[in-house]
This record gives structure tokens, sequence and C-alpha cells, in this order.
DNA sequence: ATGTGTGAAGTGCTTCACAGCG
DNA sequence: CGCTGTGAAGCACTTCACACAT
């Protein structure tokens, strides 16, 4: 059942990957200046084939034109509507240690269109400091509130593996349904709840394997 | 043709990524003083269906009892050796930013047999440095020289997306074969190497896209 | 009885091949 | 002619179902 414009069935994951790819793609593109682009071109960009870009576009219908390829603009603000980062969304950071303070000061965020509005911790020492970057660490006794009041969508969870998981349940009492996990554990989700995981352990892993393969 | 005990055929990515949580979760269950498990109760805890573990793992010939299921020490042992994670595997990290001494300062790589062995980066104000963690800071320049005598093995890339091309082919030149890229952007590897992609802005993206699918 | 290992079937993503439009 | 969009075929990973080992 095709809606108005912006789904069509089920999308499979790796689909919705490689969208984010040509989004940020097409975003150097513009300030290029190109004005199209073909399928084939966009496969060398990005390495994945022009059939598999072509029909990972027809999920969201055909916006293409035969002989000539796509209209970057058009095809940008598209992505970004699907993507759902045409609008601003909010995101609180869980765990200010090492690796949680790295992300409050990754730029990349903001270019992307995230906003990173609070970050939260249980250790006094940085409870109630403010970084550079200036976001508040609050204590996730208020995450729930702070939460509502920023109106926050997402949350990156960046603390040790045995905080994990109730830190998930805290966020997910909160009300968030998207939640982005760097620690190394697997963690139970509620229906309804998007979680994906960043695993260092994993990739580590597996390059590790590999080392041993082809040597 | 099943070789002495270490490859068989091509193994799938997925697989690979698999293993590395089943070593992970058996060793807690060696801490806890299991013997042995079944795939029914590797299932429980990892979030994977039985048979899909059973199948992951005769990938590698067979090694478990029927009626009993596996050996808690030697599959956990088996699975080290296959990872290739038995023995120290040598890292260096080239970025020595937020992201990067932030991955400095994370204390899993050593629990998963991962040693930093050098930082690599080109601003006069951190070449040089020695991190709390006795990781020194070297200019990106002598790259190659240290990674040969250092016997790394392993880098891993948290550079700018501007310097991201730049520095794989540094330390491809170097002789490395095994890179972990944060950088949010496509490279271009030789054959031979491995590439493996940790990209928040997908993720990000991919959430963001699902908060837009199921409200 | 209980749990592994695996041929066979199923599922879902990717690639091929080409009709059709500009 | 060039390039999109797509039915059909191909491929790869997953699940089913069950023989067999203890």
């Amino acid at each position: 059942m095709t809606q108005s414009g912006d789904e069509c069935g089920r999308v499979p994951d790796p689909v919705v990957e490689r969208l984010s790819v040509y989004s940020r793609v097409l975003t150097v593109m513009l300030r290029e200046g190109a004005i199209t682009i073909s399928s084939a071109d966009l496969s060398e960009r990005t390495g994945f084939s022009a059939t598999q870009i072509r029909r990972d576009l027809a999920f969201f219908g055909q916006f293409g034109t035969p002989g000539v390829g796509y209209d970057v603009w058009r095809l940008h603000a598209r992505l970004e509507r699907i993507l759902g980062v045409d609008i601003e969304r909010r995101v609180v950071i869980v765990g200010a240690g090492n690796l949680g303070t790295a992300l409050i000061g990754y730029t990349g965020f903001r270019e992307h269109n995230f906003r990173i509005v609070a970050a939260f911790d249980i250790a006094p020492g940085r409870v109630g400091v403010t970084t550079q970057q200036g976001v508040r660490i609050h204590h996730v006794a208020d995450l729930g509130r702070i939460v509502a009041d920023e109106k926050a969508e997402i949350a990156v969870l960046a603390v040790p593996v045995a905080a994990a998981q109730p830190a998930l349940d805290v966020v997910v009492k909160a009300g968030l349904r998207a939640v982005l996990n760097f620690a190394p554990t697997q963690l139970a989700v509620p229906p309804g709840v998007r979680l994906r995981n960043v695993d260092l352990s994993v990739e580590m892993g597996a390059l590790s394997f590999y080392l041993g393969q082809d040597s």
C-alpha cells in the first residue's frame, strides 16, 4: 500500500544503511555544484552497484529521468526526508566517560542535523559539569524529566557493560524509542524500541579472524 | 576439505561476527563456573537461534556431545583460537583527537587481548605526547618504521573524513592488512586488505529513519 | 530422553537482463 | 543512444525437520 510518498512496505535494513551513504555523497556533490547524477556515477562514489542503487531508490517511488539520471538537489532532499534528518533530531548521551565525552565533542553530529541536548552519568565528579560544547552532564536519576523537557528522541549508550541494561531500561522508561549502544553486550529491548549496536569487540575480533585466514 | 582444525572453506561475515559474541558470552560463563552449555542455553544468552549457533560452530568441525552440549572451556579456547585472539594482537591508532584518545583509554582492548602499541597524529601539539596509558603519540611520517618495529598488525583510523584516505594509504604501505575505520566516508582498499567501517552517521541515520516509520 | 549435526526447504537480498522512456 | 525501473533468476544466509549419538 503505497503512501503519500514516505513509506512503501517494509524497508530492508541494508537498504536503510545505504540510503545514509547516498545522502552523504549527495551532500558533497551539491557542494561541488553537480546538477544531475546517474546511478553509475553514484556507484563509483559509493562502491555499491548501480543496479543496487536504482533498486534501493525504487523502494520509495521513481524520481530519476531515463537517459539523464537523478536531479542531485531533489534526490538529496528526498533522501533526507526519508531518513528523517531534514528536521533536527535531539539526542542524549548516557555515560560521560572516555567515549561519552568524545561523542559530545564529535562535530559530525551537528553536520548531520543531530543535536546533543544533554548527557548523563552517576559519578559525582562528572555530574553538574558543563562541557566545552555547552552540554550539561546530569544525574541519570533526572533522565526522565530532562528527556521530556528537551523533547529528546534518541539515546546513545556509552556506559560500561555492567551498566548497559539498567541504562537501557531507564531510557526506555523515559519514552525513547531509538537507542545506539556502544557497550559490548547483548541487551534486551521491548518491542517497538529500535536498538542498534556498535560493538568494537566484534569489529576487532572479525579483523583478527581475517588476519589468520588469508596469510 | 577440512584442514588441521583452523579453516574450513570461506566463512560468511555474519558467522564471524557471531563467533565473537559466543566467545564473549563463554568468557562470562567460564567465570561463573559453568562446565557445559547447550546451543539452547547459548541461544538464550545471545539472542541467536539455537540452530544458527550449531550451524555456525559446524563450520569448524564438530565439538559438541549429543545429549550433553558443549564443553565450555574447550569451546571457548577453540573460538579464541579461530578468531586469532588467543595470541596478543598489536594495534596502532591513527588520529589522536577526541575519538582517538577515547580509544586509547578504552580498557576493553586489553580484556580482549588487543594491545595498543602506538598512536599517530600530525598536530604539533599532540605529537611527542605520551598518554596516561603509556601510549606514545608519534608523527604519521614515522608510521612505517614504528609499525615494523612494534610488529603491529591492525590499524584503527580515527581521523577526520578528509584525512581518511591518505591515512589508509599510509597504513597499507606500511604493510598492515586489517583496518578499522571510524571516518564516515567510503575508502578504497587494495585487494588483500580487510577494511571494516564503524559509521556513526549511518547508525544515527538508520535510527532516525525508524523513528519516522512506526510512529 | 536430550541435544548435536545436517540435508532440504525457505527467505530475503542482490544481480541479471531488458523493456521503455527521454 | 543513454539511463532508469523492474520482472525474473541467482545467491547466500537462515530455519526446519530429523537422523543419530550418548
